[in-house]
DNA sequence: CGTATTATTGACCACTTTCAAAGTGAGTGG
DNA sequence: CCACTCACTTTGAAAGTGGTCAATAATACG
């Protein structure tokens, strides 16, 4: 990884593999997210993208140049990098205490958020948006087989929290209903 | 939190709570290791100490101001982010996709090589070191209950990969075994 | 259309949890 | 000094959640 960039638009994840195969996904980069380490050479991690893709990218080393002489641009790289440990950490709650209806009731709290915030629309009403990820992909995220996010998926159908169109155009009726499910009893402030 | 700083001697705890109380433990503040948000004023998880502790600490004011004075040090504090980042990325690994046994010889892992480059002794040979954390908090760490805790460190000294003096000085008598059985069967070169 | 990929559903099983009881050990006070 | 207590740990049996394997369905694509 010769390059650091932002996404413009699609989704590209973050995957670990163990030598049997086994994976975990350890980030998801959706439009606005930032990629790549400056100061490092090592790629700790697969990317790819798990959408069509378009990110705005620099080269690392005139990149790292600007970080040197710019120290608000270090600042603020700081502050995107502690954003992301809050997000990976906020993900170990998920990942080791939650059940897996909660754990899809999870993710699909932080793409309807990200999808809300990206169409400058607020929380409150039905929330209706398509699914980025297949749901192999969504098991990798969670710590999950595909067939138990396939029969979680089916639950929350049947239990009316989620509507589905085709397999991947989700419309949610009451968020907050959604935010309980994922045992987020707290919504965060983030209704406005 | 009006506080930075960063472990002399002793182990701490960053965890995460939710509603009805389970936990999981979302950092583990190991000797050497700095605690705080340059930044930030949001206190987001709880710290607490496993061991008795002993921190060195500066106010966050005066030291936000030095960080702007001093670009050096704000890219220093990047690369330890950074560093955190990548930890939580590989506990992410650990906490959804390990099995029990797994997750303790990967817990067991951290801890000896955080010991080992303590004590200024490589990996060769046998290793012994006390367990800084109870079962409790080995298993809010590792996302299982304390009693499976306890049965997979049975199993484990029941098939020789560690012995055991009382319940908390642990030796390891074949460090390579060990990380077959956390599934790292990569060694990281870290023998040295 | 036919084939490949992705998703759903079912039956069965394994691993981890839950609930319960008993064991260990350090520290305290009689 | 010993018995008592409390916190921590170990162990067992039963139950439950999610995994595995397998068949079927839906969708995309050539």
């Amino acid at each position: 990884m010769d390059f650091v960039g932002s996404v413009v638009s699609g989704v590209a994840a973050l995957t670990q593999t163990m030598e049997d195969g086994r994976t975990q996904m350890v980030g998801l980069l959706l439009p606005s997210d930032f990629a790549g380490r400056p100061g490092r050479d090592s790629a700790a991690y697969d990317v790819v993208a798990t959408t069509d893709l378009v990110m705005c990218c620099f080269r690392k080393k005139p990149f790292e140049k600007m970080m040197a002489e710019t120290p608000h641009i270090a600042q603020r790289l700081l502050q995107m990098t502690l954003d992301e440990l809050d997000a990976a950490r906020e993900w170990m709650l998920v990942l080791g205490r939650k059940t897996a209806r909660e754990k899809i009731a999870s993710l699909l709290t932080i793409i309807a958020r990200r999808d809300a915030s990206l169409q400058l629309h607020g929380m409150a009403g039905t929330l209706k948006f398509t699914l980025p990820l297949t749901r192999e992909a969504m098991a990798d995220y969670l710590g999950l087989t595909l067939e138990t996010v396939s029969r979680q998926i089916s639950a929350l159908k049947r239990d009316k929290v989620i509507f589905l169109e085709g397999k991947r155009i989700i419309t949610i009726p009451n968020f907050t209903r959604l935010l309980e499910e994922a045992g987020d009893d707290n919504d965060g402030g983030m209704l406005a």
